[in-house]
DNA sequence: CTCTAACGGTTATATATTATAACTATCTCG
DNA sequence: CGAGATAGTTATAATATATAACCGTTAGAG
């Protein structure tokens, strides 16, 4: 779907794409700014933790190719078998309408899929297939290996904090 | 740019928005499901807790009407009157491509203007207006408060910790 | 028992955010 | 001077999130 390759008008003459500016993730001044009061701002850290630990989830789960709202989904179908998608939906705070590609997605990968709602013919119950029973083991085993790698950096008591002066927020 | 006006096919039967299942940000499930591990991994509750962060600065800011990464960038040209757009850009975590329509926006406000660069005029030299100084006075204030709540929930001593612990993870 | 309002899931679409490539004008340095 | 790098811009893609409306089904009031 790489339109970007059609109009190669000239040659590849901008290679900032691995130079100083481009892919920052974490801040990279070319001099040190001040970052005023900013830098005492709990939602700023916040937004800085969170890009970083996505970009670290993202690489511990290479193996397994799981995005973040995945793996939530396959967790919470596998601790709760025949859930309604609209329960997924609300635990996760999810819309209905996004969960839909993305539960088609995990069922193309033939990880999970959706069986009669019964009852209740209007709902489906979703279940993990084996593979999909598989590949989330494996993906539990790799984040908490991830897991541990945090606790190594915080702390095992820092980690307890944290997680919970995070729900405190929440 | 209401499109989804033109095609109401038939009459508005459908009341979810405000029912149980829309607008849910955090999690209000129908029926209490098992989170499994996900209730203590860190990368979900600082997801969580970004969402509510997010949402309460939202709320707080409504009256100076700035997102996160406005009130940033002008924090940031504040602090360091005449910085270059690439600057800003790394030390936030910015592309600059998509740093020309924020700036752009914050310009048409009359919040910060670009000088002609000296002495190399490829670059813009950034700046704040009166009124955008006046603006993030009033904005500053407002944060201010809103971390004051923030503290009241964690105790000044849990958020000085939630603090130093995010950092870590960044 | 029937009719109506609500629900579960789906589709289509809108909007926001972030990412990538390539372009112009300018600067730097051998 | 000329080649390559840099600052900013444009255009576009990919992703994430939000809203409205639809269908088939269910439940509850009367």
């Amino acid at each position: 779907m790489s339109r970007a390759a059609d109009h190669a008008r000239k040659k590849p003459r901008d290679s900032e794409s691995e130079g100083t500016a481009g892919r920052v993730i974490e801040a990279r001044p070319t001099r040190p700014l001040r970052f005023g009061p900013l830098a005492d701002y709990v939602g700023y850290a916040l937004r800085r933790a969170q890009i970083a630990s996505v970009a670290g989830f993202l690489e511990a789960m290479q193996e397994v190719d799981l995005r973040p709202t995945q793996f939530a989904v396959l967790t919470l179908i596998r601790e709760n078998p025949g859930v309604r998608q609209t329960e997924v939906c609300a635990a996760l705070g999810l819309q209905k309408a996004n969960f839909v590609p993305l539960l088609n997605e995990l069922q193309r990968r033939g990880l999970a899929l959706r069986k009669a709602g019964v009852p209740d013919r209007r709902s489906s119950a979703l279940h993990l297939t084996e593979h999909g029973e598989a590949v989330l083991q494996r993906a539990l085993e790799l984040h908490t290996q991830w897991e541990e790698r945090v606790a190594a950096r915080l702390g095992v008591a820092g980690r307890e904090r944290l997680l919970e002066l995070l729900r405190k927020l929440t």
